[in-house]
DNA sequence: CTGTTAGCGCTTTCAG
DNA sequence: CTGAAAGCGCTAACAG
């Protein structure tokens, strides 16, 4: 068996409870005790146990992160943000990854008994009132990025100014007939479907019609599937219409990549034939020469991580509310190496 | 307080050590009582406590993922299928990100000390042996993968023969002068350098020599930093060279991506005036239209991860070592909508 | 300042 | 088949 306090304690001939102390470097310690046991902690090659540590504390320094897809660069994004905030606090980051419809409520289940971690980090998604309440009785600490929780602490953007941004840059370039494409509408995030998606196309109707411009239903197209696919899918049906737009706002880059590949597959010549501006710019939208709208998707995580924390201390927020701020992208089709960024 | 086992054991009129084995299908119960037990968890709403129960177990049922990069498509994509198998078998992933050097021996010491998981999948790095001893010593499973290791279970490709493919490829196509091109030289893959960009070195000049053409060393960059960046900056130095390639192999999809864009700003076309194989087949090389040497990533998370599940079982590996096969994907520029994989 | 004593909640012998 | 009891290794009062 392992080596653990009590032999310690032994070998420093002091008790368990010392020892103790002097790994939590609790004050009340003499110098000359400390020394002792930190020698037979250095002879012994003394490690002590998470689990038991865990136990005693009924904490495990570990947050739970909760995405629907971790093939979406804009989820892994956030992902690096939170993952570089947790490991400066020392805090592991364990990742609950929501692929199927179906194991969602068996894992949310799971989550919220037993407390797998000490505090939750939910992406793109929104959580059942049945958990949000069943969390707070276990008093685990949840916090939600790209989506403003009525009930939980969350990191956000301005979607509607997003989508106003967007379209309007469209329409100062003369556009008249702008689509609206978005994916992934009802799932995963939650019931209601896709909120920052449906801000950013009130933002898209906004500024439609402060330029009085009709809103034309057969210009906006929301549905599910993967996103670039449907990008292609959605880019078809929409310019093989009657009366097909000039432009595309793309509710993601993803999306709007999909949408470069039908056009260059039919030989339509993105900006001249079409106008096209995505949102997130994922590292990828400056290789394409994507205009987009750009979300602090790092700092978005590190944000959240940094609530978290808070909250898993014990310390209320001073800031219930997040919100970060968007900028508009613009790129020429031929993406300039400049706009790489490190 | 939470509800206890001693709760529920009272309400069921049994002892906790019944319901511990009802808790754990321990078929040594019979019908009637573990009857009563369900309806007493099921009445009070119990949860198991994990934290108690790891100590009991001694084993977390968590398995640590340690990678370099997590904004490289290809360790995400491999960690992608990691989860996958992981959330099959109900064990929980939590990641250690290496991002900065210095963090890495830190990083090894605590997860060799303490045990914060009980087993180890590596991305694309390789171990201090000092480390594959301690671990050994605290009976923690560790798997590699992207690499193949002489100590430890490993599963990756035969990068040899892919930059043979690449290669080989290119001379197929007529080029005589075709470069190579690699990055993450140094760092982060162990003291040795990048390994598996060694062989796909090593089955690049393979391929030359059997086809009868020299190798040039000055058509062999390798270097560090930012894939992307690195591949603009490479493809900038070879092409204006005295002598310049008409061909690139560059030993991952972003350096590639690099190049084409570089080759983009200067109006060279792909393939007509410069032919270019990538390595991975990350999502993008479809978008890009770019031929690769695709590397079956989600499969070397799967394996790695069924590896681990294996050992941390206690049982013993069939194979020590897995081999994964790679192929040619072979695009023309522009990225046919059919590449497009869901 | 420091040793001792209770647990933390569960798994696992060990007797029946 | 089942109850009782003994820890798992550590933290956290509690007396000195």
């Amino acid at each position: 068996m392992a080596v653990t306090i009590y032999d310690v304690a032994k070998a420093a001939g002091v008790g368990i409870g010392t020892v103790s102390r002097v790994l939590n470097d609790n004050a009340n310690v003499s110098a000359q005790t400390r020394r002792k046991v930190l020698d037979a902690i250095e002879a012994l090659g003394y490690k002590p146990n998470f689990m038991a540590r865990n136990l005693s504390r009924a904490q495990l320094r570990t947050v739970g992160v909760v995405l629907s897809y971790l093939t979406n660069p804009f989820q892994v994004a956030v992902l690096q943000g939170i993952e570089q905030t947790l490991s400066q606090a020392e805090i592991d980051l364990i990742i609950f990854n929501l692929d199927s419809q179906d194991r969602r409520i068996a894992l949310l289940e799971s989550l919220s008994e037993g407390r797998r971690s000490d505090g939750l980090i939910v992406i793109s998604f929104s959580l059942p009132t049945t958990f949000i309440e069943r969390f707070r009785r276990y008093n685990i600490p949840v916090v939600v990025t790209d989506n403003q929780d009525a009930h939980l602490p969350s990191v956000f953007v301005d979607n509607i100014y997003g989508g106003y941004l967007a379209t309007s840059h469209l329409i100062r370039l003369g556009h008249r007939r702008i689509a609206y494409i978005q994916d992934h509408f009802k799932a995963p995030n939650g019931p209601d479907g896709n909120w920052p998606g449906l801000d950013r196309r009130r933002g898209y109707t906004k500024a439609l019609l402060e330029a009085g411009i009709d809103v034309d239903l057969s210009l906006i197209h929301e549905g599910d599937g993967h996103s670039r696919r449907r990008g292609w899918e959605t880019a078809s049906a929409l310019l093989s219409q009657p009366a097909p737009p000039t432009a595309i706002f793309a509710a993601s880059d993803m999306l709007a990549l999909g949408v470069m590949e039908y056009a260059q597959s039919q030989a339509i010549r993105i900006p001249q034939d079409l106008a096209l501006v995505g949102f997130d710019d994922i590292e990828l939208a400056s290789f394409a020469g994507l205009t987009t709208v750009r979300q602090p998707m790092h700092q978005m995580g590190s944000e959240a991580a940094r609530m978290v924390v808070e909250l898993m201390n014990g310390n209320s927020l001073t800031e219930h509310y997040r919100e970060l701020s968007l900028e508009l992208i613009v790129r020429n089709s031929s993406g300039t190496p400049q706009a790489i960024r490190s």
